[in-house]
DNA sequence: ATAATTAAGGATATTTTTGTCCTTAATTAA
DNA sequence: TTAATTAAGGACAAAAATATCCTTAATTAT
């Protein structure tokens, strides 16, 4: 047996986050980028990662555009973008408002075993993944500090 | 797309949590419970438990038993017996060590864009399962306080 | 010894996640 | 208008996680 899950994210969420790191930035029409230097990029499977950021369009995190100098760009502030957004448009709330062990109905009146010591972390977790925005994550790979592949 | 993954631990590590809380304390041998008491006290499909059962008796974390009266026991004071030795025996040591966005060589000298931000949730994180024994989640539950299923 | 009980473990099945392929739609340039 | 480029989206495939079934091994009681 190979159990060797339990991450935060789907590998589908990393993909994601990646590839919006290296969107450029600014809602005007003049920076974009396409699939093949996204997927380039963020070393991911192209036609996965065209899946994956059709669901980023739907969420309106991004702006797609066909054709010939077509491509994807932020749609909106990316300073104004937050990782938990991100999270939440792929990997939806689980991470945010699911029980740790996995209780339909884990609540203060009816708490898993786990509840209170797993509330501080949740906590504690989103309270960065609201506060982290797009060019606070961009800005460290633009500036050479940070990486989006290996 | 339902892409809605992206929890702490595996469906697997969740049984396997919640069944560690309802073995009952104490090496001695007196006290003992099987597995269908198990996936009935947790809600568990009683096949998939078993395999987890195994799992966790091969980390010598429990001790079993086979023939009539025979069963699982805590191998050692479950007090002395940590959330995270689970975690790790199941999900392995990926929430503890691995990268949040996927980079296979995410160190301080080739971090990820969030690695720092991580580090911080991760410590957190980490330090609550390696200092919450299986007595403190054990109790909760035998009060009345905390639950197993549902 | 025999039957009953319980875990171990191999094989297989199902579901979910991850990934690919191909056709269509939209846009641009020549 | 035609060809080229790029995203959208449906259908399908592969891999991983979750789950079931059945046989074997160990232990206990009769």
């Amino acid at each position: 047996m190979s159990y060797n899950k339990g991450e935060m994210f789907s590998k589908t969420c990393k993909y994601a986050i990646n590839a919006m790191i290296y969107v450029p930035g600014s809602s005007s029409e003049k920076e974009r980028t396409n699939l093949k230097e996204i997927s380039k990029a963020i070393v991911s499977p192209e036609a996965f990662t065209a899946k994956i950021l059709q669901v980023l369009v739907k969420n309106k995190l991004l702006i797609s555009v066909k054709g010939p100098h077509g491509g994807f760009s932020m749609n909106g502030d990316p300073s104004k973008i937050f990782l938990s957004w991100i999270v939440d448009a792929i990997d939806g709330d689980m991470l945010f408002t699911g029980c740790a062990l996995g209780l339909k109905k884990c609540a203060e009146e009816h708490p898993c075993a786990v509840h209170y010591k797993f509330k501080a972390i949740r906590e504690h977790l989103t309270g960065m993944l609201h506060s982290t925005s797009l060019t606070d994550m961009a800005d460290r790979v633009n500036n050479g500090i940070s990486f989006l592949k290996h």
